[in-house]
DNA sequence: GCCTTAGGTGACAACGTTGTCTGCTAGTTC
DNA sequence: GAACTAGCAGACAACGTTGTCACCTAAGGC
C-alpha cells in the first residue's frame, strides 16, 4: 500500500480510501490510484484490516463436521456456503474423524484465526469449553444434534419422530421381529433414533430382543458383517432398521450378498445416491441436509447481526420415501 | 494480551514468550503468566502475530473445487484436510458451481484473506491471471486439471489413457457401436476424455458416428433423459462410456428404467458408492480423488517449503474395476 | 475584501502481536 | 574485588491497514 501511495503521489490515507471506496477523493487521484494499484498488483490485505476495525468482522466462518467425504455432511457444507459466498464470507471447512477429541483443538484454532462464527456438528461428549468462546463473541450455531452444556442456535432433523413413523410403518406392515442397527451411541441422533425405535415398538407392544439391537456400528463394512451375521441367526428379523447412510449401504451389500433383499424388510435413515435404482429401492427417512446447512447459516449470520437475540431450535421435516424395500412384508 | 501481563505482573512481551514456548522465561513466570491467561480466558490472535511474522505465513490453505457436494471432490477435499490438520494448517473451501467465472473472484477473494497457498481445479477458461499473484508469493497447485495460462504443479488422473483402455476393453469385447456421453467440453478432462474414446475407436478402425456422442451433459438428470433417447433410436449403440460419475449415475438410472441394463454394456469414469451392488455392478475407471488431493497438498507444502522448486506433473494410476456392465458382449 | 463552509488530503495513533536490542541481576572466574 | 558471563525481563518499533482529527484550498455569501 505504501508502495502504492508512492507511485500515485498520494498519502497512505487516500489509498486505502480509494480502496474502500470511500467517498471524498477526487475522480482525478481515483484514477492515478488505481492505475498504480493495477500496476503494481496491489492486494489489500484484509487481515491486517480487520485488526485495525475491532468492532469488524473477518468475513470468515469455520464449519466443524465429522467427515465431509460423508455424504450427508457434503450437502450441509454446500449449504453452508450457499449463504456465506453471497455475503463475502469465507468458510474454513473441517472433518474430524472418528477422534471427537479433537473437536475442541479444532475449535480453538480456528477461534484463534478469529472467525466470526463457527457452525459444529457436535461430536465431543460436551461442548462447555464453548462458553468462553462465546462469551467472548464468537457466534456460533449446530447442527445435527443439539451441544452439551451450552446453549445456541441448533439446527436438527426429529431424529426421534421420524424413527418412530418408520418403525411404525414396518409395524403396520405385520413386521414383529425389526432389528435396530444404529451409528455411535455416544451420539445424542443415534439415541434420539434409538428411542423412537423404543416409542414405536413400546406403543405396539412388541417385546424387543437385545439380538436385534445393535449399536456403535461405524462403517459400511462393519454394517456388512453385522447385518449378515443377523440375517443367518437362528431367528432372523424379517425388517432392518439402519439409522445411518453408512450402515444403510453395509445392509444392502449383506442382503444382496445373500439373495434376501426381496424377503427381508429395510428402512435407512439418511437417502442416499441410487437408493431408487436398486431393486427393490430402498426405503427411506431421507433429512435434507442441504437446507440444514443453510438455515445454520441463516442463524448464524443472524446472531451476527445481533448478539442478543434469542437462542432457537429449528426442527427441519424429514420425508418418509417409500421405494419397495419398506414395504416387504414378514413371511407368514 | 495486555490485560494478562498486566494480570500476571510483567510485561507484553514476557507474556509473547510464554504464549509461543520461548526460552529464558523463569518457570514461576511462566506458571504466573498461564495462570492469568487461562483466567482471562486468553487466546491468541493469530492473524496479528501473522502480521509481524512477515517471513511466517497463515498456516492457511484454500480449496476451490466446483463442487463439494460431488463425492469426486469431497474426497480429494478429505485428502487435502488429512495433510492441512497435521502440519496444523487450515483449509478454506470454496465451490464454484457451474459458474467459471467466479474462479477469479474467490481466487482473489482467498488471496486477500493471505492464504499461503491455494489448491485449484482450473474451471475458468485461462488462469494466466494467476500469475501475478503467483510471483508475489502464492503456492498454487492444480488438481484435476491443469491449467492454462500458468505454469505450476498439477496432479492429474490420466484421463486420456485410461478411456482409451476402457474403450479398448468394450471393443475387444466385440463392441462397435459405442456411445460417449461426456461432460462440459470446455474442461481439458473432458476433452481428454473424449480424444481416449477417439484414439481407442481410431485405432481399431471404428467409424464413429456423430448420434453417438454426446457433449456437455452437466446433470444426472439430463443424462438420463439423453441416454433414454440413444437407446431408443433406430440404431442404439451397444455400449455406453459415461465419462464422469453423474453420467454415470444418469445412464444407470435409464438403463434400468427400460430394462436394458444386461443388453447394453456401460463402463463408467469414476467409481461411485454402490456401484458393486447394482445388477450388474457397474465396470468404472475409478480414480483415486484422496490420493490426488494428498498429493496436491504436498506438492503444495514442499513448494511452500522451497519456492524455486521445479513444477512437476504427477499422474495417480486408475483402476479398470470390471463388475459386469462393461462385460456385456454386444448382441448377435 | 473578509468570513464561512465544503470538499479534499494527510499526519498520527491504534489494532494485537513479535523481533531486536538494551539493561539489569546474580553468579563465575581470575 | 574487578571483569565477565548467563539468564532473564522489558522498551520500542514494526507488520499493513483504518479511524480520527487537523489542515489546506477554493468557492460562496455579505
Amino acid at each position: 500500500m505504501r508502495e502504492v501511495a508512492a507511485l500515485a503521489g498520494v498519502s497512505l490515507k487516500t489509498v486505502s480510501r480509494v480502496v474502500n471506496r470511500e467517498p471524498g477523493v477526487s475522480p482525478e487521484l481515483v484514477r492515478k490510484v488505481e492505475r498504480a494499484a493495477t500496476q503494481l498488483d496491489f492486494r489489500p490485505n484484509l487481515t491486517a484490516a480487520n485488526l485495525r476495525r475491532a468492532g469488524q468482522r473477518t468475513a470468515t466462518i469455520g464449519l466443524v463436521l465429522e467427515d465431509v467425504s460423508n455424504p450427508f455432511f457434503a450437502a450441509i457444507l454446500r449449504g453452508v456456503e450457499g449463504v456465506a459466498v453471497q455475503r463475502g464470507v469465507a468458510v474454513f471447512a473441517a472433518s474430524l474423524d472418528e477422534d471427537h477429541s479433537q473437536e475442541q483443538q479444532i475449535v480453538e484454532a480456528l477461534s484463534s484465526r478469529r472467525v466470526d462464527g463457527l457452525i459444529l456438528a457436535p461430536t465431543a461428549l460436551e461442548q462447555g469449553y464453548l462458553a468462553n468462546e462465546m462469551r467472548s463473541g464468537l457466534a456460533m450455531a449446530f447442527v445435527d444434534r443439539a451441544p452439551r452444556g451450552v446453549d445456541g442456535d441448533v439446527i436438527v432433523t426429529d431424529n426421534r419422530g421420524a424413527t418412530q413413523d418408520a418403525i411404525q410403518h414396518l409395524i403396520e406392515l405385520g413386521h414383529r421381529r425389526i432389528a435396530f442397527i444404529g451409528g455411535a451411541s455416544a451420539l445424542s441422533t443415534a439415541e434420539d433414533r434409538f428411542d423412537g425405535y423404543l416409542d414405536a415398538t413400546m406403543t405396539a407392544q412388541i417385546q424387543v430382543s437385545a439380538d436385534y439391537v445393535v449399536r456403535d456400528v461405524l462403517t459400511v463394512e462393519q454394517a456388512e458383517r453385522i447385518v449378515s451375521a443377523l440375517l443367518q441367526s437362528t431367528q432372523p428379523p424379517t425388517a432392518l432398521f439402519t439409522a445411518q447412510n453408512l450402515i444403510s449401504m453395509g445392509a444392502v451389500r449383506a442382503l444382496r450378498s445373500l439373495g434376501a433383499e426381496r424377503m427381508v424388510a429395510q428402512i435407512g435413515f439418511d437417502d442416499f445416491e441410487l437408493a431408487d435404482v436398486l431393486n427393490p429401492g430402498i426405503t427411506v427417512v431421507a433429512q435434507d441436509p442441504r437446507s440444514i446447512g443453510r438455515l445454520a447459516a441463516e442463524a448464524l449470520f443472524a446472531r451476527l447481526a445481533d448478539a442478543a437475540r434469542a437462542t432457537a431450535t429449528t426442527v427441519v421435516p424429514t420425508e418418509l420415501i417409500k421405494r419397495g424395500s419398506g414395504e416387504i412384508p414378514p413371511p407368514r
